[in-house]
DNA sequence: ACCTGAACACCGTTCAAGT
DNA sequence: ACCTGAACACCGTTCAAGT
């Protein structure tokens, strides 16, 4: 990449992150480059997309939530680590508004900038969850499917201002039809 | 109204009603009035926001959804009414492409056209919720607001195509976290 | 009363022309 | 290699002018 690429590139990069803390994934492509100081064909030449916009702005997020379920894994038993990370992929997808719909729409998609990261994501979880079960704390008749979808539903729930309120109820709630073991009580208590 | 407005309001909303169907909530108001052969600012003229014409488009089904309400509450136990209820709101919200986002923030904005509807719908669940937990079949830590979310979380999640596929067993794990009388698996399994 | 067309300020896509 | 401006086909809002 040449100098001038480069530059444009991370510049373009911090002034994106302004813009979609704001206007959340709606945040206009033109607005960008205007704050930017560039042309839009510019910012379209780096990131043709808005996914790959976002696949550059959350990737470090990204990549942070794997190292995160490895981490618990080896630190936590199986119920405590599954439900605390569940509750940071929670937090995570609330960190601009309508990511949850970008990262919903792009684990459909493997065109999509960022399907390798939500697929990444999605097997971490499937392998918390499988510990758990294998341990008898996590209901068996759920899958990674399944742990994936109530991630993002209660994401997106969190991400409404009508629902926000109750947003760590509802993880109360939902956490407690994952969890089956009745002694995990306190694993529960210690995570909300 | 006079006689050419009477005709041109069944018109459109026939037509919106189609639009709606292929493009969901984020069809183009000006594609409708263009497909109905009139002004859009016609169009706007009878429903001056998309939550007007989503309020015409959707107030039949909302309304009998409320209608269901009362009937099941003298048809059926106290669990089994709440959670087919449930299920049918879940269907409701997913009659359109992203109705479920619209309805949530109208729940939040006594200004929106959708506000009203919404309360009804929300009132109507929290009884049935309340005769529940009167029964001891609904766990007690729990409101209105959470079911209404539940619901629209679940609605959400059930309309994007990455997880339709398990909206089912995702109603099933939700619906065991709102129940909780072991006695009623009969009952769970009967709405499934 | 009700409808209409046009002006306005946006949006993302595309591409030929510049350095 | 990389950047740019302009043309294009959209969008919803607003309002003066028509019947």
């Amino acid at each position: 990449m040449r100098a001038d690429a480069r530059k444009n590139y991370s510049h373009l990069l911090a002034v994106a992150r302004e813009a979609v803390t704001e206007h959340g994934v709606d945040a206009s492509m033109r607005d960008i480059a205007r704050r930017a100081d560039v042309g839009l064909a510019t910012l379209l030449r780096h990131f043709p997309t808005r996914e790959a916009l976002f696949e550059a702005l959350l990737c470090t997020h990204l990549d942070a939530l794997t190292q995160k379920a490895r981490e618990l894994e080896t630190s936590k038993p199986p119920d405590e680590a599954l439900v605390s990370w569940f509750r940071e992929v929670v937090a995570f997808v609330q960190s601009y508004r309508g990511v949850v719909d970008l990262v919903a729409s792009a684990h459909d998609d493997p065109d999509s900038a960022l399907y390798a990261a939500c697929a990444t994501v999605h097997s971490v979880g499937a392998q918390l969850l499988q510990r758990a079960q294998a341990e008898g704390t996590a209901r068996t008749d759920m899958n990674g499917d399944d742990l994936f979808a109530l991630m993002s539903a209660l994401g997106w729930a969190a991400g409404q201002p009508a629902f926000a309120p109750r947003a760590d109820h509802l993880f109360h709630i939902i956490a407690s039809a994952i969890l089956t073991n009745p002694s995990s009580n306190d694993a529960k208590k210690a995570a909300c």
